[in-house]
DNA sequence: TTTAGCACTCTCACCAAGAGAGTGCTAACA
DNA sequence: TGTTAGCACTCTCTTGGTGAGAGTGCTAAA
C-alpha cells in the first residue's frame, strides 16, 4: 500500500542497504537489534523498528511471519541496485590474476570463453553462463570442405565478423576431395560475402546431382543453425548456487537446475541482451522481473560482449534473488570489458 | 560373515532378485510380507524372513535397522546384475523409434551425440554422459588454417581416424591468408600421416619467423589436447538424477552434482572404457566399487563406441545404486551399438 | 521343512510445553 | 516532534513423550 510519498529519507535508504546487505551474508531475517548491534547504529533498534514499519508499508521489506525480521523484497533489490548500490569494482589484484590467466590463454578464444564462465563461478559463488562468438545474420565469408573418413565430410564455414562454425556431415556416397574442394572453391570464388539467398540461387544452378546434394545440405545446416540456440554454451558454478539454502529444498534445486539443462529460456534470456544494444552494459533482472515466471527467486546479471561493430555474445551469472549484486556486476562487467577489449585488440589489424 | 557356502537356492536367488526389483521400484526397504502379496509367493512371508536372514548373513541383504525391511548391499547388486538378471532389450518399438530420430539427424555427426545422451536420459531415467569421437594417439591427416578476422586465425585439423578439432588462434600480427595456405600446404604436402614429431622437424626447418610462430602455436595446441579431457563430452538428464529420494539431500545431491562440473573423475572413467579393449562391452561399476570414492552411493553403467578398428568414444548412464540396472544396460548397450554402426557404415566407402 | 503366532524393536507422526527471538505499541523524554 | 525504553504479545523452533504401525526374530506346532 504506497500511500506515502516513495522518496525514502537518508537514514531509511540506510538501513534498506544494511538490511539487504545482512541478509545477502546471513540468509536469515534481520532484526532491528542486530543491524544496531553489528553496524553500531546510533540510533536504537525501537527507531529502527519505526523504519522498517515504513520500508514494509512501502514494499521494500517483508517479513515471513508477523513478529520476524525483515527481508527485502524484489522492489527492496531493485532499489538497492539502482540507487544504493555504490559503482562496483573488483579489487586490482584480482583483476590483475584474472588478466594474467587471459593472457597465458592467449592464442585460443575458446579457452577465452571457458576461462571466463570459471572465473565467474569463482568470484560470484553463482553459476555462470557464458555464449560463445554469434552474429546477427548468417552471412558466409568462406567455406571449407575436408573428406575425413569415408562418406563423412567435414564443413568448416566462418561467418562475417569471424565466427567459426564446424559440423560433420555424412553423405549417401563417398565424394573425393578434389571434388569437394571445387565445390567449396565456388562457393568462395567471388569476394564479396554471401548470404543464404546467393546460396539457394547456387542450388538451383548446381551442375550436378553431387553439387546439388551437398550444397542443399550446407544451407540446410546453416539455416538450422541460425539461430543463438546452436552456439555453445559455457557453464560453471551449478554446485555453488546448490549450496546456498535456497535450494535446501531439492524441488527448488530442481526448477533451477532445470533452466541450465532446458537451452530454451536460457537462449531467451542471452540473445535478448545480446541483440538488445542501447541497454549498453550490464543488466540486472531480479526474481525473474517481466515476465520470466521460471526465474522466481532467482537473479540474472548479464552483460553483452563484442567489439565497437558487432556485439558478439553475451556473459552472465545466475543466483538466488539473495545474491551479492555489487560482486556479480562488478565481475560481470569486468569480464564482458575484458572479453571485449581482447576481441577489439585481435581484429585490429 | 560369510559362514556357509556362497552358493544360493533357487529360492534365495528369487527373493534376492525380487528384493531388489521391489527396492528399485519403491525405494523403501522391502518387507516379507510386502514381496509375498505383491508377487503373490506360494510360501509364506516367514518363509521368507528365514531366508531373508540367510541372505543378510551372506551380505547380500542388509537392514537399516533392526526390524525394518531388507535393502540390497552393494554386492547384493552386483549378484544381481551377473547372474540373475536377464540378458535385457529395449522393446523393439522403442528400438525402432530412437533409429528414427538418429535417422532424421543423419548429415550431422555431432547432432548423433547430443541425440544419445538426450536418449540415454529418457529411457533410463538417470543422467547421461557421451565422449565425443576421439583417438588414443593425435596423428595429423589433414590441416586447415583459415584467416578470419583481423589477428584472429582458424585452425581446423583433422586427426587419422577421422577426428576433427578447430580451435581459434590469435596471433601477434595479422598473417594473410595467402601467406596460412602456404603454411598448411607445406604440411599436407606429402601423402602420409604425420605425427607430431614430424612437427616438431618442420619447426626447426622453419624458413622464417612467421612460419615457425605458426608450427609452434599448432604444435603446442595439439599437444595440449591430445587428451581425452579436451573431447566435448555430452551430458544430460541431470535433473532426473537429482529427483530420486537418495539426492533429496542436498548435500549428497552437491556431491553428485560435483562429479559432472569436475571433469577429473568423469574423464578417468570414460577414458578407462575407451581404452580398455578387452570389455567388449557394457561396463558397470556398482557403488563405485573399485577405489571410486568419488562414486559411492552411486553406479555407472558405461560402454564404448567406435568401428571395428578403433574405439572412438564412450556412452554412459549414472544414477544411485538404486536404478534400474536393466533398463541401464540394455539403453546403453543398444546406444552404444547404434553408434558404432552408424559409424562404421559412415566410414565404408 | 514350513508356517502360524506372538513378543519385541524401531520408526514416525503427533502433540504439548517452554524457551527465545523479535515485533508493535505506548508512554516518557529531549 | 522525533527518539527511545519498556513491555506485552506473537510466532517459531526445539524438546520430550506417547501411541500407532510396520516388521522382525523366535518358538513351537504341523
Amino acid at each position: 500500500m504506497r500511500f506515502m510519498t516513495e522518496t525514502l529519507t537518508e537514514r531509511q535508504k540506510l538501513i534498506l542497504a544494511l538490511v539487504v546487505r545482512e541478509y545477502v551474508d546471513t540468509a536469515e531475517p534481520v532484526s532491528s537489534g542486530r543491524l544496531v548491534k553489528n553496524y553500531r547504529l546510533d540510533f536504537s533498534s525501537a527507531t529502527v523498528r519505526n523504519e522498517m514499519a515504513v520500508l514494509t508499508d512501502q514494499e521494500y521489506l517483508q517479513q515471513p511471519y508477523t513478529s520476524a525480521g525483515r527481508i527485502p523484497t524484489r522492489e527492496g533489490y531493485r532499489f538497492f541496485v539502482q540507487q544504493l548500490m555504490g559503482p562496483a569494482e573488483l579489487p586490482s589484484h584480482i583483476q590483475q590474476m584474472i588478466r594474467h590467466q587471459f593472457y597465458q590463454a592467449r592464442h585460443d578464444v575458446d579457452d577465452w570463453l571457458s576461462l571466463s564462465a570459471s572465473v565467474l563461478a569463482n568470484h560470484t559463488q553463482g553459476a555462470s553462463l557464458v555464449t560463445a562468438l554469434h552474429m546477427d545474420e548468417a552471412r558466409l565469408n568462406h567455406v571449407a570442405l575436408l573428406a575425413t573418413r569415408g562418406r563423412q565430410v567435414l564443413l568448416v564455414y566462418v561467418l562475417e565478423g569471424g565466427e567459426v562454425r564446424q559440423q560433420t556431415l555424412v553423405f549417401e556416397e563417398q565424394i573425393p576431395q578434389g571434388r569437394l574442394s571445387g565445390i567449396a572453391e565456388n562457393i568462395n570464388q567471388d569476394e564479396r560475402v554471401k548470404d543464404l539467398q546467393t546460396l539457394r540461387v547456387m542450388i538451383e544452378e548446381a551442375e550436378d546431382e553431387v553439387e546439388h546434394e551437398v550444397l542443399s545440405v550446407i544451407l540446410e545446416e546453416i539455416e538450422d543453425t541460425d539461430l543463438i540456440s546452436t552456439g555453445n554454451v559455457y557453464r560453471d558454478g551449478l554446485t555453488n548456487v546448490l549450496s546456498e539454502p535456497e535450494f535446501s529444498d531439492p524441488a527448488a534445486a530442481q526448477k533451477t537446475l532445470r533452466l541450465f539443462e532446458d537451452r530454451s529460456v536460457l537462449d531467451d534470456l542471452l540473445s535478448k541482451t545480446i541483440f538488445e544494444r542501447d541497454s549498453s552494459g550490464v543488466q540486472i533482472i531480479i526474481g525473474g522481473e517481466g515476465n520470466w515466471e521460471e526465474l522466481k527467486n532467482c537473479s540474472v546479471i548479464l552483460a553483452p560482449y563484442g567489439t565497437e561493430k558487432h556485439s558478439l555474445g553475451a556473459v552472465g551469472v545466475i543466483g538466488p534473488m539473495r545474491m551479492s549484486y555489487s560482486r556479480g556486476v562488478s565481475a560481470v562487467r569486468f569480464v564482458s570489458d575484458l572479453m571485449s577489449e581482447l576481441l577489439t585488440e585481435a581484429v585490429a589489424s
